[in-house]
DNA sequence: ATCCTTGATTTATGCGCTTAAATCATAGTA
DNA sequence: TACTATGATTTAAGCGCATAAATCAAGGAT
C-alpha cells in the first residue's frame, strides 16, 4: 500500500471533538446549522490537529475542484505571460488555482491538454489565442463545461461561447490614422496573417477612408517575431518609392523594424515612422521609444476570469463588447 | 445533489466488457496480468464508451495526482516565464501538469499557495526565487514531500533540499573580467541587494584580482527594474570621475543604463560600456545590442524538473553543481 | 401531559478508482 | 485420479469528503 503523507482527516477532527465527521463537515461548509458550543469544540479540534481539508477528496465527493484550466500558446510571449499573471491573481482571490496548459504553438498539443484537464474535473476553462482547434473547443463546450475564450480572433463567432477579445481592428485604425495625422502617405504594414486579419482590415479601411489606395506590395506577412519584422522591414525600406511609415502588427515586429532602420542608417521617425501594437515593456526601452497601440492585458484577464466565474455560477452569457485600445505616443512617429 | 457532467466510468466499461471494474483497472494500470482476449474486449469497450480515467478519483485512491506545483515570484519577469514554459514542456512529456502559484513578490502569498497545494496532494513542488519564506519551505520539506528549489540564492544551504541554481558569482566575474579585458579601470555596478549578492562578490573579487580597489560609491543598489537601472546610471554617470563601464545585475537594469546614456548623450560603448545578466530577448533588440551574461534558463528548467522526478521516485539527492553562465558578446562593450 | 414542530446530530451511502485478499479455473505433477 | 501450483478474475474494502435521509432532543402549542 502506498503511504500517504499523514495529514489529519475529518475523522481525526471528529474523534477529537467528540462528534461525527458529518458534523465537522457541516461546520466547515456551513450548509447545515451547528450549535455554537459544538462548533467551538470542532474549531478547536481543527486547529489542535492542524486539519486541512483534502481538496482531492472534496473534489471527488462534491464535484468541485477549485481549479481553473488556462490553456495558452506560450509564456515566452510577454503578452500571454502578463495575462496569466493577472488571471492567477484574480482566481487566487476566489481561492481558485490555475492548472496551466501550454500549446507551444501547436493547437493539437493544446487539445491533448484539454482532454487531460477534463479528466481532472477542472471547474472551468480559459482558452486563449487559438491554443486549441476550434472543433475541439466546440466538443468541449458541448459537454456543458464552463468555457471562456480569450483573444480568439474571428472564428469564435460560430461557437456558443463567450469570447473576450480586443478590438484589434480599432488598433489597426488607430495606428494607421495616427500615421496619416503625422502626414504620411506611403504607409506599409507587416502583419501575421491570418491571425492579425482584423488589424489589416482597420489599416485598409483607414487608408481608403483617407482616399489612399492600398498598395499590395506594402502589405507584408510576418510571424510576429522580431526577426520577421526585421526581415520585412529590410525589404520594404529597399523599395522605390519606399514607405515613409510602417505599421507593425505587434511590438516584437516593430522592434525588428526599428533595428532594420538603424541598420540601414535611416533616422526614426524622420525618415521612417514606426508604430506597433501591444505596448510590451521593451517598447518603452526601445531606440527610439516605440509609439504603439496599448492592449489592455489586465482588463482582458480580469474580464475573462470574471466571466468564467459567472458562467460557472450558472449564468448563460454572451460575448462582451471588444475591449478598446489606445495609442501610447512615444518618439518613433 | 450536484450534477456531474456524465462521463463514462470504469463501471460502464466493465459492464460493457462483461468483466468487473477491477479487471478494467488492471488492464489500465498493467499492474496485474490480464488475458489477451479479455484485454481486447476491455479496450474495445473503453473506446466504445469513450472512457477517460478520472484523475480526481485516481488521485484519491492511489495518492498520486500527476500534478506538479510550481511556485514562482512572477511571470511578468521574462526569466521566470521562460523557465515555466520549459518546465511545462518537460512535465507534459511525463503526463504531468503544472499547478501554478505566483507570489507576486510577497513570500507570504507564496506560503499560502503552498498550503493550498498541499491540500491538493500535488506530487511534487518546485519553488523558485524565494517565492516562499525559507521557514515555510523547511516545514514543507519536513513532511517528506518532494521539493526542489530553483534559483534560491545562498540561504538554501541550511535546507535539506536539492537546489538547482545558477553560478551568479561566475556571472559577476565574467562580466567584470570582460570589462577589464576591454581596458576599463573605473567599473561601476548596479545590483539588487541582497538578492544579487553573489554577483557583487564576483565583481569585487575580479576587481581585486586585477589590483583595482573597489570604490563603494561605484556600487549602487537597484530593484532589478528598468527604472532603477536608469536612475542609478544617471547618478553614476554624473559623478566625477565617472565610471567608464557599468555592470548591471540584470538586463532590465542594463537597458535602463543604456537609456540613461542615451539621455545624457553619451556614446555606448565609446564613452560608457554596459553589460547585463540574463540574456532576455529584448537585450538583442536594444540600442546598441546589449552584451550580457547568458543564463541557461532551459537547462535550469530541465534539470529542476528532472531532479524533482527523481526525488518523487524515491531517490535522496543533493544539490547539483551550479549551472555555468557564458558571455554573449554584442556591441554595448 | 401529549403531540408536533424545529433544529442539531448521526447514519448511511456514494463519488470513481486502486489494491490486497479471496475465489476460480486451468494446467502440471506425483 | 487426486493434488498442487499458477495465473486470471472477482470480491471487498477504503481513499477523505459531502450530503440526503434518519434519528434524536428540546421547546411550544394544545
Amino acid at each position: 500500500m502506498m503511504w500517504r503523507w499523514c495529514m489529519a482527516t475529518l475523522q481525526d477532527v471528529a474523534r477529537r471533538a467528540g462528534v461525527t465527521a458529518a458534523t465537522v463537515s457541516n461546520v466547515l461548509t456551513g450548509r447545515v446549522g451547528v450549535q455554537a458550543a459544538t462548533r467551538q469544540r470542532v474549531l478547536a479540534a481543527i486547529d489542535a490537529v492542524g486539519y486541512r481539508p483534502n481538496l482531492v477528496a472534496r473534489g471527488l465527493a462534491g464535484g468541485k475542484t477549485f481549479t481553473l484550466a488556462v490553456v495558452v500558446p506560450s509564456l515566452a510571449n510577454p503578452f500571454f505571460a502578463e495575462v496569466v499573471e493577472t488571471m492567477e491573481a484574480v482566481a487566487d482571490a476566489e481561492a481558485y488555482q490555475l492548472l496551466l496548459g501550454l500549446s507551444h504553438g501547436d493547437p493539437h498539443h493544446g487539445a491533448r491538454h484539454l482532454e487531460r484537464l477534463a479528466s481532472r474535473w477542472v471547474d472551468g476553462y480559459i482558452i486563449m489565442g487559438g491554443a486549441a482547434p476550434t472543433t475541439v473547443v466546440r466538443t468541449l463546450v458541448a459537454t456543458g463545461k464552463p468555457v471562456v475564450l480569450s483573444v480568439w480572433g474571428t472564428d469564435a463567432a460560430g461557437l456558443d461561447v463567450p469570447c473576450v477579445d480586443i478590438d484589434f481592428r480599432q488598433a489597426g485604425t488607430i495606428a494607421t490614422q495616427h500615421l496619416l495625422d503625422r502626414g504620411h502617405q506611403r504607409i506599409a504594414t507587416i502583419l501575421e496573417l491570418p491571425v492579425q486579419f482584423t488589424r489589416l482590415d482597420g489599416y485598409q479601411a483607414t487608408l481608403q477612408g483617407a482616399g489612399i489606395s492600398v498598395d499590395p506590395a506594402f502589405v507584408r506577412s510576418g510571424d510576429s517575431s522580431f526577426a520577421s519584422g526585421y526581415r520585412e522591414a529590410r525589404a520594404l525600406l529597399g523599395m522605390v518609392p519606399r514607405p515613409t511609415a510602417i505599421f507593425a502588427g505587434n511590438d516584437a515586429m516593430a522592434l525588428g523594424v526599428l533595428k532594420a532602420a538603424e541598420y540601414l542608417g535611416m533616422a526614426v521617425p524622420a525618415e521612417v515612422a514606426v508604430v506597433g501594437v501591444d505596448d510590451i515593456p521593451a517598447a518603452a526601452y526601445a531606440h527610439p521609444p516605440l509609439t504603439t497601440v496599448h492592449i489592455p492585458t489586465q482588463e482582458l484577464a480580469r474580464l475573462t476570469v470574471a466571466l468564467l466565474f459567472r458562467r460557472m455560477a450558472g449564468e448563460t452569457l454572451s460575448t462582451p463588447p471588444l475591449l478598446a485600445t489606445h495609442l501610447v505616443l512615444r518618439t518613433s512617429t
